[in-house]
DNA sequence: ACCGTACTCGTACGTTGTACGATGCCGCAA
DNA sequence: TTGCGGCATCGTACAACGTACGAGTACGGT
């Protein structure tokens, strides 16, 4: 059933996932999903631990910083597999098995990879905002795929010149002239890798982070 | 009528914000509303330009570091502020006036600050990414104030303990014993201050881009 | 006196989450 | 065989929501 909803919201979105629309997927009335569930925002959290379950494990078998990237690239992906969940990791209210199971194997390979308690929970809390915050950035995106990138960005830089015509604010780069300088010199032009872009800021917190251990 | 929604948002929460209760508020019909916004999507935006604009802007009399640092506790305190904001922050579609205002902005303390375009890009999405990520964190969080920080700890300490009853899974510790100590060992013990973590989190990115300003 | 424009709102419809109570099903004791 | 208690399913109903539609009022200009 958790799976079944997890599909659907990939497939039609989480704000038309109805009880209704689920319950129909899975042939049965809709009062019989409140069999298995008190309420939807307990599928809700159903759901999400199925997202926490498919980000792969920190391991200990190498250094803390390759281990650490690998987890945050995977929980990049598995965010942008399952836009809709960003934004509902993160209630520490009855977190499911597979969340603790994760807090607990992140913070293992901290602390083995030499970080103090304090450390350990500062360099998750660093690399967790950063994570989530980029997939923020990315949820709302109206491309899927890194192919449509470039096609919307044109898009986007053309409604950008129509909102400075409709307000009559004569050239736009008189008024936003950095923003402009980007828009239009630059991601018009080379496009943007999203997770070219991850991988920078996360290697330079990872980096931070490695010249930090072991003081504190 | 944005402010009231605005203020009706902070009093009562974002999900009880309802078309019929902000005009009952402003003493109005439901539909009057619809004359002055098409429709409730709308509404949210303004709503969140609202909050922007109550970021304080970098100004280019300081140091690009201090400029930034500053608009960054700006920005969270802001969206401290707004809880509900959080996560509908980053819809770039027809993006509202204080927002492009404050983009511009720091994107020009970036630019004059030494960073080429390539790099004012990654430094923006660096630091909005843990910005955001972190507001993310606190967004769920049961207390509003540092005070009720500590007394929840407690509960929180003790609800996990319950939840490993729960479970049969006998103590704890032996499932997850990074979390255990983190948990039991120095959370309860020292509390949390999201203030000072926050700082020490952006502190640490400021300090690699200085480095990374020039290159490339 | 007439009209266009700005603004207000009562009613109504479709959709949502879910409370309630009636079913059918099945293994087990009498 | 009969009955009974749990498990599982669902039809109906209700309150709350966003909002379409169209009628209402007020008023300044002609």
């Amino acid at each position: 059933m958790l799976q079944t909803a997890v599909a659907l919201a990939a497939r039609d979105g989480i704000e038309s996932l109805t009880m209704r629309k689920l319950a129909d997927e899975l042939g049965a009335g809709a009062m019989t999903l409140y069999y298995y569930v008190p309420n939807k925002d307990e599928l809700l959290d159903g759901m999400v631990d199925i997202v926490f379950s498919e980000i792969a494990l920190p391991t200990t078998d190498v250094d803390w910083r390759t281990a650490m990237r690998r987890r945050a690239i995977s929980t990049r992906e598995v965010l942008n597999r399952h836009r809709w969940a960003v934004g509902l990791m993160d209630s520490p209210a009855t977190p499911g098995l597979a969340s603790l199971r994760l807090h607990d194997a992140v913070l293992g390979c901290l602390r083995e990879g030499g970080f103090s308690i304090e450390l350990a929970i500062q360099a998750y809390s660093v690399q967790d905002a950063y994570i989530y915050g980029f997939a923020l950035q990315e949820k709302n995106l109206p491309f899927e795929s890194a192919e449509e990138s470039a096609a919307v960005a044109e898009e986007q830089t053309r409604e950008f010149a129509e909102l400075a015509d409709d307000r009559q604010m004569g050239a736009l780069a008189d008024e936003f002239p950095y923003l402009a300088e980007v828009v239009a010199g630059h991601v018009a032009k080379v496009g943007y890798d999203f997770a070219a872009a991850f991988e920078y800021g996360l290697d330079l917190i990872l980096e931070a982070l490695e010249k930090r251990r072991g003081t504190a």
